[in-house]
This record gives C-alpha cells, sequence and structure tokens, in this order.
DNA sequence: TTAAAGTATAGAGTATAGTCTATACTTTAA
DNA sequence: TTAAAGTATAGACTATACTCTATACTTTAA
C-alpha cells in the first residue's frame, strides 16, 4: 500500500508516518521495475509496526527506544535470548510505570479525601 | 527556605524550580521588611508542591494540566464540588492511563511468548 | 489533456520541558 | 575586605515529537 492507505488504516498523518519512516521506525519499499516513480509500498508490517509505536507510546517510551524495541524484535539479528533480555526488560518497565501510576492515584484519592473536610 | 534548600531538599535543579516558577507552578514570596536584596522565600507548601509536580509528571500530565489542578487544590476559589470533579477527572485518567499501560504489557507478554517458536 | 490529487524531499516552524549562559547584585567566610 | 558562593532575570540553546511549507515530479479523473 501506498502512504496514503497506511495513512487512513493507522491513523497517524502522512507527515507523522514520515517522520517515522525519516527516524527508521517504518520503512517502504520502492518498487524498481516501476521508472516512472519512487513511490513507498509498505507491507501489512507497517500497520503492525504503526501499532507497536501507538502503544509504545502510550506506554511512556520515546521513539528511540521504540525504535531499538522494533529492530530487536524485526531484525532477526538478534538471538531468542537477546529477543528474552530485551522484552523482559521493556515488561519490567512497563511494570515499573503501572506501578507509579497507582501511587499517582493513591495521592489523588487521598487529596480528594481530604476536599470538604478541613483544608490543604 | 531560599531556592538553594528547595532543589536539595526535592532533588530538582534550581534551573528546573525557576523555570516552574516562571510556568506558575510554585511561588517563593520576597520578604519586603528586607530592603537589600529580593531573594525569594519558599515554605514547606512548595516541597508538596514539588512533589505533585513530580507525581503528576509520572502519570502523563503535562505541566498546563499540573499548574491547573495546583490552582484548584490551593486556590481556595474553588468550591468543594468543583474541587470534587476536577480531582474525579483526574482520577479517572490517571486509571485509564494505567488500563492502557496493562494493555501494551500484555502485548509485549504476547511477544514475548512468540519469541522462540516461529517468527515474527 | 489538463487540472486536481497524490507522492517525495528538504527544511522551516511549533510546543513542551527543560538546561545553560551572561550579567548583575548580595551574602558569607577566610 | 575581598574572593567565593548564592540569588535573580533575561534570553539563548537543546531534545523530542511532531506539523507545515515549498518545490518538484507523477498519477488520475473529468
Amino acid at each position: 500500500m501506498l502512504i496514503n492507505e497506511l495513512s487512513k488504516r493507522t491513523g497517524v498523518s502522512i507527515h507523522t508516518l514520515r517522520y517515522y519512516e525519516n527516524l527508521g521506525l517504518i520503512s517502504g519499499a520502492v518498487d524498481e521495475t516501476v521508472t516512472t516513480n519512487r513511490y513507498k509500498n509498505y507491507g501489512e508490517d507497517a500497520l503492525e509496526r504503526v501499532e507497536i509505536i501507538r502503544e509504545g507510546k502510550e506506554a511512556g517510551f520515546t521513539l528511540a527506544e521504540i525504535k531499538k524495541m522494533l529492530e530487536s524484535w524485526y531484525s532477526g539479528t538478534l538471538t531468542p535470548e537477546e529477543q528474552l533480555k530485551t522484552m523482559d526488560k521493556k515488561i519490567a518497565e512497563v511494570e515499573n510505570r503501572i506501578r507509579k501510576l497507582k501511587d499517582v492515584k493513591k495521592l489523588l484519592v487521598r487529596m480528594r479525601k481530604e476536599i470538604g473536610k478541613g483544608e490543604c
């Protein structure tokens, strides 16, 4: 698919997709048998990658970190052991963020309880 | 306390504290009885405010959002009902972020499971 | 066939959240 | 008393993640 379709199917703007491509998070392939243009074609994997980017951002990872995850995931250069290590690290980071968010929630609930009775 | 002490007790750099002060997230009071300088004095509440800023950032709120929370919390201009509404909204947002992070964790665990058996 | 829409590249501009530097004045300790 | 350390303000600079504009070429539909 071309970038327009990728944009529509992911809900991510063409500008942002090109930004991701420049950073190396996704990549389209130019069909060399076509001589009239250099349009880039994206496969189904691009949809998956954009989804991983979205989730990664939600988890608080930077694009640089997400790039590393994608590389270790798709490259094939890492051994399964290295892949496992990468994933375990990321899972631990997400768990850590969940823990911190739960603390924040506790703080907010505590603040909420103090409303009405006395002042802060 | 002066900014140096506030920085040491919070672990936040003087530069960053001044940045927060410029944005209106914290504020020191100049002692007008002192005529030789315009040094700013921060009370214990400043420590609390910096802690809330830290937690808020961890929860994924922007400084602008945190400012609103601090204002509604400390201003005294809001009615308890309005304060409750603000807090409920923020608590719901944090819960939402926790839910999303749990989804991300699920995705990562799924990816992890696929390592070793077959390819991705 | 030509005007509109799509694609590519490069680079400028924006928002957020700092971080650092320069300058000037004040306080403090040797 | 003076050199070092602290404080204040303004503004420049950085990094991240976009977002937009200009330019040029290609495809497509009327």
